[in-house]
DNA sequence: ATGAAAGCGCTAACAA
DNA sequence: TTGTTAGCGCTTTCAT
């Protein structure tokens, strides 16, 4: 069942079905009624494979992610189908699991797939995959980095707003001594969230102690791992800031299990607040990078390149807000007369 | 860039070079040899729109899941694009988000884009919807269910021997008295969970207490909700079954947010195993169903439909299998003496 | 074993 | 405003 049966149907041409369809101005209003009718009732669906031969257009965009199962990725992922699907668009989702040679089977079924445009969300990105696709002029989003180019973005997330707000949280309750996990360092974001903790030190006037700053990995495990080794190095801060939720989780557990409460004898903030953060013992308090919006900042840069949008001629920049999510994680530093209302610092 | 140009670049016609990429055995070895160079120097990818076009192939299978934030999903769907890919295939993921509507959507996307088949991996699934695919004559798989058709195949999981399992495990270290949290009997799946639990009791003996057996709904914030009234009401069971890992987790916390040991209060079993189950703490005993090989029999079975491959005459039949995962969550009943490393009931 | 050519279902340029 | 038609890139007869 084709275009050629509808236009039979509504006793027109098979041009006037597809300009119906195509929601082409200057079609007959009776004639387009026609054509509607037939469509329902023969249950016809366009031939996507036919249209995107002829057209040149997929409406597919490439979503790349690091691994599925983390689950800071299916929230991303849930937000990205659904503005694509609310404008027409399929995605075709490649996992790479940290694996060059797994990246690099994604790109070519990107490719092969013709995708108009790929997201790249991973944490690491490999250069040469990356000329491969703009090679072919395949418009690309990156988070934070990405070389910039004719049809390449980068989403720029606001780290520095949301970790300030936390560190200053901390501030307010008395906390002057801070640790901090960062992600792996090879990776810009993680680069940029240490940054912007350091500076955020600076401007309550801390010295940041460098025994009390490790690199993680962004896994619960690396969280363990990198709390387990504070604790046996002796010495703690009152507060402990991690790069992302999964390592607060990780951090959290070990604290627990050496007896250590939070937040009474630490405070702890994580970052991203995943879904599982608000379930967590206690509930963590994190800065909130919203997938939804980050998803949606993809989408929507991906879309404007991808159809030539950038009317303004110079490229806009897509900004991804953060902000803190105060829960119960966080609380005066140990040592700290918290009985009243107002924070009563020792010292 | 296509077909033509890599002809001309080889010098052969371009059916030479399509049957050369498609592995016609009749081609000459040299003629194939000058193509794949051709192919390789221009960097040649095939157009997929045009090949399922013509061929009528799209080589595309949809995934239909509940929620891709549920952590059950994302293992599904990592399995599931491993197949798919190393055997050419791609998915087209539909996240259902438990609406009618978004359902209808979702099959609505998959015929499309012409998918080859649909797995559907969904808790419930909407009659009519299945209908449409099934009158496109569109392959499906449902887990447990699904109306029988030509085209449509069930997977069946064995829950009875991984239940049995953990019942078993549960009686050989002491325990007579059994709670069960159910997941939404409105769903096949948790019927059949709930069966093999009961049957599983009757088989040591054990007379089941309907106090102690409880509906949940798969959700986490479910299985605090049902914990929460069994201990509200009262009396507890020494040992306690839940329908996934999500409810047990769910219990688990409420558990010890009421100050009771698990194991040494209540013992805990639940089902799936999934990734986090691991991390909780204490590491929760659970059936494991491997969401690996669900999602390798979905494809499997979708790829022996769409292809013809039953060859035998009678379709075959797809079981997945379950096993019980022992950690520690599980343990003597309360009130026993179990110091010896021998199991030692008091009575 | 290889090539020429028809045609998959659709869009878009052109003609009427 | 509508219809006729060329061709998108490929697979697959059919003829050689």
């Amino acid at each position: 069942m084709d275009i050629r049966d509808v236009a039979q149907h509504a006793k027109v041409s098979i041009a006037t079905v597809s300009r119906t369809i195509n929601g082409v101005p200057t079609v007959d209003k009776e004639l387009a009624r026609r054509v509607w009718a037939a469509i329902e009732e023969l249950n016809y669906f366009p031939n996507t494979q036919a249209r995107a031969l002829v057209s040149g257009r997929t409406r597919l965009f490439g979503l790349l992610v690091s691994e599925i199962t983390n689950p800071f990725f299916p929230e991303l992922i849930q937000g990205f189908e659904e503005v694509a699907v609310e404008n027409g668009y399929e995605i075709l989702i490649g996992s790479t699991n940290y694996d060059p040679e797994r990246m690099s089977l994604c790109v070519r079924r990107m490719i092969e797939r013709s995708v108009e445009g790929v997201a790249v969300m991973t944490f690491g990105v490999e250069q040469p995959l990356l000329e491969e696709l703009a090679s072919r002029r395949v418009p690309m989003v990156f988070v934070d980095a990405g070389p910039p180019g004719e049809l390449v973005r980068p989403l720029l997330v606001d780290y520095r707003k949301g970790i300030h707000e936390g560190v200053q949280h901390l501030a307010v309750l008395g906390h002057r001594e801070f640790g901090y996990i960062s992600g792996p360092l090879r990776h810009r974001s993680s680069q940029l969230r240490k940054a912007a903790f350091l500076e955020a030190l600076e401007t309550i006037g801390v010295t940041p102690r460098k025994d009390w700053i490790v690199e993680g990995d962004h896994t619960l495990e690396g969280g363990m791992q990198c709390m387990d080794a504070m604790l046996a190095a002796g010495s703690l801060p009152t507060a402990l800031l991690c790069s992302n939720d999964m390592t607060a989780i990780g951090a959290l557990r070990v604290l627990n299990k050496a007896g250590l409460r939070v937040p009474e004898d630490v405070s702890l903030i994580g970052f991203d607040d995943i879904h599982l953060a608000e379930f967590v013992n206690p509930p963590l308090t994190t800065v909130r990078m919203s997938r939804n919006d980050l998803a949606r900042a993809a989408f929507n840069a991906l879309r404007s390149i991808a159809e030539g949008q950038e009317l303004s001629g110079q490229p806009r920049t897509w900004r991804v807000p953060t902000a803190l999510t105060v829960r119960q994680s966080t609380g005066y530093p140990r040592g700290t007369d918290a009985v009243g209302k107002k924070k009563r610092v020792k010292k």
